[in-house]
DNA sequence: GCGCGGAAAATGTCAGACAATTAAATGTAA
DNA sequence: TTACATTTAATTGTCTGACATTTTCCGCGC
């Protein structure tokens, strides 16, 4: 009946497991109400704090909210997208911090997706969006900004690219891509000059942008790719010299 | 001390976002041990069940990992592309099938991803990349394929074409557009004309990238997208037909 | 009809206990 | 001295039972 003899311990991973399954494939709809802990806990022939434990992994996934009281009890949740980019960045960057992976790769990947929205956002930008990208390349034009929030500012603009394209889903695989770079930039060290280099190529992408010119922003937006990794080379044999 | 009036209850989430914080800004690294569940429980002065609720967050986000015995305990997991390829799989798919997305949308999103892989594949792909993509070419030409194998078959052929890249993060960032599409896709009935037009067009991308063509291999995703997007509106007309 | 208070149901938390597992320490014999 | 078996201690996994807290519902009095 419950053979599964691969794990014989961790009982509150398999009851998750076949929750989890159930929902995935849909014989539990969202803002369903799942049995009671107790209920539960007779159903799978464990404790209460057994069954908690498996209800837990799933709130952590979001795949499940609790709500205490008389008819509360745990529901299956509609996974929202603000989660959904939350659990992307988390996941992203620690894929990134924790894998040593190299800086070429990490940039090449997020170019290569912001490239993939420029024709979309060329065509569909709202003046909302400008606007942020806009008022980001003023941020980073003040003086006597730090490298940290250069680079949070970065993050921004290159968010509201993003979601110029209009594309929800696209802009939930892309929040990851860009956010997870956030590390990986803030260990370098911007000069007044390749701050000035960057500001001209953003004003070039928003420009372009404005103008419904999607070869310009691709262009620029290769331009910006090549310059960045560059920039981490750079760093790179700064770093190497110092070692010597 | 620890006041946060903002949630008064649900002290295991207040424990795993501490513990997470520490993990994500690298206060803990790979492999480092953290305090037994005993000690963990006198540090935030709480009972070990709701200790452990914490620590089955964590785990259910492969942040941590546990070994039983003694020097046993919790340790800092390293997260490997393959769980974080089956994290964004799993959160995509959810994305998409809880919240109505339109075919249309999820379609132009995953086109767009794929399309920005196309130069680095064309490039770089290996005789393996090549022979996983003919081999499901050939598949697809099968006669009495259902058409849930066939779509099956895409997602191998499509992650071969992104895996052909040889870029990881590119590939665990796609893996989710890829394979969340799936259910979509199995809603679809493929006629014997369209599964040609399929073939058709992934012989030609098999073959601009055997020829390092990336501008043609590009212009056939671009065809391939278009005619999965028709495929779907007339599977939308005929339904609301029906339905009159 | 309307507020109000208690009952009931459910999750959140705690305490203590025992089982199972594992690595190190210890002891023993060749 | 070395190799092997045994004990031991540390730690997670699980269970039982209890109490606290929160929230809804129902009936009661007005």
């Amino acid at each position: 009946m419950k053979s599964e003899a691969k794990t014989p311990s961790d009982l509150s991973a398999q009851i998750a497991k076949a929750i989890r399954d159930a929902i995935v494939e849909g014989r539990m709809i969202v803002d369903e109400r799942l049995p009671s802990e107790a209920e539960l806990a007779a159903e799978f022939n464990v404790s209460r704090p057994t069954v908690r434990e498996a209800l837990k992994r799933l709130a952590a996934q979001s795949l499940i909210r609790t709500q205490r009281g008389a008819f509360g009890g745990a529901f299956v949740k509609r996974l929202s997208y603000e989660e959904a980019y939350g659990q992307q960045i988390t996941t992203s960057t620690l894929l990134l911090s924790m894998n040593a992976v190299r800086f070429e790769t990490a940039c090449e990947a997020r170019y290569a997706l912001e490239r993939a929205c420029a024709p979309l956002a060329a065509e569909r930008r709202s003046p909302d969006h400008l606007a942020t990208m806009r008022a980001e390349i003023h941020r980073q034009q003040q003086p006597g900004l730090s490298d940290e929030s250069f680079c949070a500012s970065d993050v921004t603009f290159h968010r509201a690219l993003v979601d110029a394209a209009g594309n929800p889903v696209l802009s939930y695989q892309l929040a990851g891509a860009v956010e997870a770079m956030q590390p990986l930039m803030n260990m370098k060290t911007f000069t007044e000059r390749s701050r000035e280099e960057i500001v001209g190529l953003h004003t070039g992408i928003a420009d372009a942008l404005e103008a419904h010119d999607a070869s310009v922003a691709d262009q620029k937006l290769e331009d910006l790719a090549a310059y960045t990794l560059t920039l981490g080379q750079d760093a790179m044999e700064k770093r190497a010299r110092k070692a010597t």
